[in-house]
DNA sequence: GTTTGTGAAGGATTTCACAGCA
DNA sequence: TGCTGTGAAATCCTTCACAAAC
């Protein structure tokens, strides 16, 4: 379906090039719902259920979508199939990415063992580690290789992304010799604002982080409380 | 500039109390940072400096501070050791929090072991499942009780956060449990869009959706990035 | 009748820039 | 001098509302 045309440049926007950053984070969202109505057998879906479902305005998403083309039909909404397509090659979901893991201790491995990286298309090929106790051991089927092999590794196994599993102190460390290595996209567990070059794409998965903010609305006075996308 | 007798802030903001939840979900940010430069010594941190570690503008920082109270000393900065303090208490960090935690399969026993969250004040104290097989047992020091037990737990041992981590399909369900047990904050892991009352604060920890977003910049003609807090 | 795609309006958040204080 | 706190300006994001399309 990876068809060789760009959408339909009718509009007035650029192809999709400039789509704000907050746009690209909620497509990823809209596969997921989209997979959801598919799974239930649905044909087609409105702005509006789509909405309901992600607790969004129908008209946000229409606008989001129309910065990467026309994909609806006027009173009859979304074809299911073809816009998760759609919006999965825009992410470039429709390939495999291969992902090195950095730190292979209590919560490495857990990462090794999580489900639901691979049926997404997200394959962790290596693991590293400083420690040279478990430097050459297997992990299932992951070997365990130095650290200081991150970029011939990055190289030969063609590694786009980086996930970082490290105690806090080193994870700048590791982060530096990830971007010195090629890499552009960084999961960081760690808990720290890593800096990255602005070439370098890093997304923190910080539960502590998100309690924190939440224990504000937990204070007699403050009522009210926020959604945030999961 | 209506103000009565308000005690300690002497801004022009009222309290603190109308501040954008953007605001509030970066507070664990400075309060991070600052411990780091606690650690490092200094007494003393101007807007600047936080700024360069979080790699946000000086004027963001003073904003986002301005909304709580007026924390710095001209020509001086901001008492790291206060700011500290103060920040911990407006988000409530100066307490323990009980959190209950669904779901005891492999994610959620990587959770239960995972050492991140009470030496910040967050305690798990209670486990739940609906398989019968592992009610009754005991996780490290946490007994598994029944999921049908939430409401009358959450009273007796005082948990006011819900951490979901059940399959995706059972995921409302459970929230909806928590919700009606009075739980107010949730973090969830399992990868749905859950619906909540807006009194209720949900945050998701979704690895997949920060991966999926990133791929977009991986694809060749994407340039720039994106730096998200962790 | 229904629902999209989109300019224009509205709202929210960020940054500027400077008065005021140490 | 150095840096905060903050109105005002600028930017960014969301929602409205409606013509066009089915």
């Amino acid at each position: 379906m990876t068809m060789g045309f760009t959408p339909a440049p009718t509009g007035d926007h650029p192809p999709g090039a400039d789509a704000p950053e907050v746009v690209v984070q909620r497509l990823p969202l809209y596969v997921r719902v989209l997979a959801q109505f598919e799974a239930a057998g649905a044909e087609m879906v409105s702005s509006e259920q789509l909405g309901a479902q992600l607790q969004m305005t129908p008209a946000q998403i229409r606008k989001d979508l129309s910065y990467f083309g026309r994909f609806g039909k006027q009173g009859r909404g979304y074809n299911v199939k073809r816009l998760a397509l759609e919006l999965r090659s825009i992410l470039g979901l429709d390939r495999q990415w291969n992902a090195g893991l950095v730190g292979v201790g209590r919560l490495g491995r857990a990462i090794i063992a999580y489900p639901g990286f691979r049926p997404e298309g997200f394959r962790i090929v290596a693991a590293f580690d400083a420690d040279s106790d478990v430097v050459g051991s297997d992990i299932g089927d992951i070997q365990v290789r130095s650290i200081n092999q991150i970029k011939k590794s990055v190289d030969d196994l063609g590694i786009r992304i980086g996930i970082v599993a490290v105690p806090a102190a080193d994870a700048q460390g590791v982060i530096d010799a990830l971007v010195a290595a090629g890499i552009k996209a960084i999961l960081n567990y760690a808990p720290v604002a890593a800096h990255v070059p602005n070439d370098v794409s890093i997304r923190g998965v910080d539960p502590v982080l998100a309690l924190q903010s939440m224990t504000y609305f937990l204070k007699p006075h403050n009522a009210g409380a926020s959604a945030a996308g999961d």
